[in-house]
DNA sequence: ATGGTAGTCGAACTA
C-alpha cells in the first residue's frame, strides 16, 4: 500500500494526462470560515485550491487540517489583511510570492507555485476603496504589475492559471445591474483597461468561455440583503492561457458556500481539466 | 438612508 494522498488515485487515468479541478476561493478569512471550507473542499474535491483574504500571519494557517485532507499548502499570509495560499494534493514547487516591481513590504496579495507540472497563480487584486483615489491607483498598477510579472516570468504557450478576486467585473453579464455601475468601482473603464491588459498576455476566462449567458455572480455584498436578491458581481475569476484552455472541460461557480450561516461574501469558481 | 454587514483587533480600518 503506497502512502499516496487520496486525491492523487482519483485524479491519475492510465495512460491519460492528470485529469484536476481547480478552484478559487475568497475566504475572508481562513480562520473564520475554517470549518466551513474544509467541509466545501470534502464535498468539491478540488485537486488544487486558490485561496484569497486569508487574513492570517503564516505561523496561524490551520496548515495542519489541510494536511490531514491531503493536501499541502504554501502560503504568503500577513495579519488581519490580505493573504494567499496554494492548497494542492500534488508536489508545490518554484513558490514566488509577489510580483515583479513590487514596493517592499508590499501586502501579500500573489503567490505562484507549480503543481505537477501546471503552474498556478492565486491573486487578490486590490478593492480600490473609491474611483481616483490613491488606493484606486494602485489597484491599476497593481494589474500593470501583475502583466509584467507574467510576460517576464511565464509563457502563453505553456499552461498556466491565474485565480483569483480581481475586484473588476468584466463586462455588462458580470453585473446585476450594469447601468447604475457604470464608471463606478468595480466597473470602470480604466478597470476594464487594466484587465484587459492582463489578458492581453494570452489568458481566456474559462467559465465565460463555457457560460456565455449573464447573471452569473461570485460575490455578493454582506449588506441590504444583496445575496438574498441575487444583487451581485462576478469578480471572481480563473483565467487560462490556450494551452490549457484546449483541455478544459467546465467551469462553474458554486453559490452553494454563500447561503450557510457566517458565509465569505464570494463563492467558489471551479474549472476541471480532462 | 453618505446607509447597510462582516472580519480583525480591541479603535478604526478594509471590504
Amino acid at each position: 500500500m503506497r502512502a499516496v494522498p487520496q486525491g492523487l488515485a482519483r485524479s491519475r487515468r492510465e495512460g491519460y494526462p492528470l485529469a484536476v479541478r481547480i478552484a478559487s476561493f475568497n475566504v475572508n478569512s481562513i480562520r473564520a470560515r475554517e470549518q466551513a471550507v474544509l467541509d466545501w473542499v470534502r464535498g468539491a474535491q478540488p485537486d488544487i485550491l486558490c485561496l484569497q483574504e486569508t487574513k492570517v500571519e503564516d505561523d496561524d494557517f490551520p496548515t495542519d487540517e489541510f494536511l490531514r485532507l491531503g493536501y499541502a499548502v504554501a502560503m504568503a499570509g500577513q495579519p488581519a489583511y490580505n493573504g494567499v495560499a496554494i492548497a494542492a494534493r500534488g508536489k508545490i514547487q518554484d513558490v514566488c510570492v509577489g510580483l515583479v516591481g513590487d514596493p517592499p513590504n508590499a501586502d501579500r496579495r500573489c503567490i505562484a507555485a507549480t503543481v505537477d507540472g501546471l503552474r498556478v497563480f492565486s491573486v487578490y487584486v486590490p478593492n480600490g476603496k473609491s474611483v481616483g483615489s490613491p488606493s484606486f491607483v494602485e489597484k491599476l498598477a497593481f494589474l500593470e504589475r501583475l502583466r509584467r510579472t507574467l510576460d517576464e516570468r511565464e509563457s502563453p504557450d505553456r499552461e498556466l492559471v491565474v485565480c483569483g478576486d480581481f475586484n473588476v467585473a468584466a463586462d455588462e453579464r458580470d453585473v446585476y445591474d450594469p447601468e447604475a455601475y457604470r464608471g463606478q468601482l468595480h466597473f470602470h473603464p480604466d478597470e476594464h483597461r487594466a484587465l484587459r491588459g492582463v489578458l492581453d498576455f494570452g489568458l481566456v476566462d474559462v467559465f465565460r468561455h463555457f457560460h456565455p449567458e449573464a447573471g452569473a455572480f461570485s460575490w455578493w455584498d454582506y449588506r441590504a440583503l444583496a445575496f438574498a436578491k441575487n444583487q451581485g458581481l462576478r469578480i471572481d475569476y480563473a483565467f487560462v492561457t490556450r494551452p490549457l484552455l484546449s483541455r478544459c472541460t467546465g467551469a462553474f461557480i458554486d453559490v452553494g458556500p454563500r447561503r450557510l450561516e457566517k458565509p465569505s461574501d464570494h463563492a467558489p469558481v471551479v474549472v476541471d481539466v480532462a
